[in-house]
DNA sequence: CAATCCGTCATGGGT
DNA sequence: ACCCATGGCGGATTG
């Protein structure tokens, strides 16, 4: 498991240990200890000297990690080129990429751990929950949001953006769903108003509106009624509260 | 640096490192090696078993790196309990925070490596580029955007949103600008005709509208004329194209 | 390439 | 708590 390490390694020795192992490209390396980050790029940054944890994987991806918060300090998800050298006497590691042009540079000023890790099994990972799931299961019981709808299309794409369901009422009116995981927003509104108002620029007549989701902020409901949209609260979730009322989306 | 270091523990050492070290909450933990993943919360997950690096900060947030890709595979950014057991002859790590309830947990199949840093000089890190420091030049030289503009309020906050600029032009009327630090998308142009209506009901008479960005997509601006608002091309970035046509914010 | 939107978004600031 | 907005958002998808 572990390809190589090295203890406060000396700048031409950290060096050569990043250049070897990140060539390879098959393994994770970490670097622990002392240093100095800058990024220059979509915005600039810099950070003082401090400890900081240094990630490089595979995928050539960099972070730099501060001692707390979930979020890397500084990243680069995708590296053109990630190349150490030796300067003034220290090891900079620069991380570049193109298309944004953007500059990673550690400055390591005490590395204390340097570490290479044999890290490749991947394995699968499925996530449930989701807006797409949440979208196939009222493709295929659109009752759950009205009785007598009928699906006509899914993530139909108009220059606005796409309806994530596009269907037919009992009445035979044209009826524009936006689906929301989780809590709706006025943003969620926005969205729908802006598919509703396509929708009837395209000549089908009146159209409606409806934001399919959990539940909604108090400001985004007040919105939609003014808008003359309609919400509807859609458990996202096998536990779902009060079956009998709100019935399951996976049965 | 280096607290603590354990080659492939098993599970009953791995336990006590982990609730060990958690406990102190100042110093970096990380295991690597073969693991499964469960998540149940917003969403729910499974992961396999695969080989995985485990990162557990200072404080106490988690993290679950795959060998590719930026983003962890599975994480928790604030942890209400963070502990391990052993169950079934394995090391268990549960990682649980309450609103939202979820819950992250990892069963170590085969550690090869335990790891304990210290790792806590946090050091200053300043980001420069933010649309916060755009607006800090503008509102010093809301000339940028329009000759004869006066600033009156900075992240007015309305029902629907913030103001990121509330104004008077010279001809006295009101004005309300948002500000992307990227290019305007149709979102910005949602946003900014909720403040111009917002801002139309407070009776103040007729209310103009700028997006001031950078750049602005296609769509965007199409949509932006139709409701009558207005865009202007401010540079948010010191070494921004054509200095004589976009003059730099930061002088 | 551009444009859109989802995300266990995270994170911060406001009421 | 709720609500809103930003982000070097990242990432996927589609045209």
């Amino acid at each position: 498991m572990i390809r190589a390490q090295l203890l406060t390694p000396d700048p031409a020795s950290l060096t050569t240990f990043l250049n070897t192992h990140t060539r390879t490209r098959d393994c994770l390396i970490q670097i622990a200890g002392l240093a100095e980050v800058n990024y220059h790029g979509r915005a600039a940054s810099t950070a003082e000297v401090g400890a900081y944890l240094v990630l490089i994987k595979r995928d050539g991806s960099l972070q730099i990690h501060a001692p707390t918060g979930i979020k890397p300090m500084n990243w680069q998800p995708r590296t053109d080129e990630l190349t150490a050298r030796v300067e003034h006497g220290r090891c900079i590691l620069h991380a570049s990429r193109r298309s944004p042009e953007e500059l990673v540079r550690v400055t390591f000023l005490h590395p204390h751990l340097a570490l290479a890790l044999n890290l490749y099994e991947e394995a699968s990972f499925t996530l449930s929950g989701s807006e797409k799931q949440m979208q196939d299961a009222l493709a295929r019981h659109p009752e759950l949001i009205e009785p007598g709808l009928t699906v006509l299309d899914r993530e139909l794409l108009v220059d606005s953006g796409g309806i994530d369901l596009y269907a037919r009422d009992a009445q035979g009116q044209y009826v524009v769903v936006e689906l929301k995981r989780g809590r709706a927003t006025q943003d969620a509104v926005s969205q729908l108003g802006r598919y509703v108002a396509t929708a009837q620029k395209s000549g089908v007549g009146a159209v409606r509106g409806i934001l399919a989701a959990p539940s909604i902020t108090a400001p985004a409901l007040k919105e939609l009624r003014a808008r003359g949209l309609e919400f509807r609260e859609i458990g996202a979730w096998p536990d779902a509260p009060a079956p009998a009322a709100l019935p399951s989306l996976f049965d």
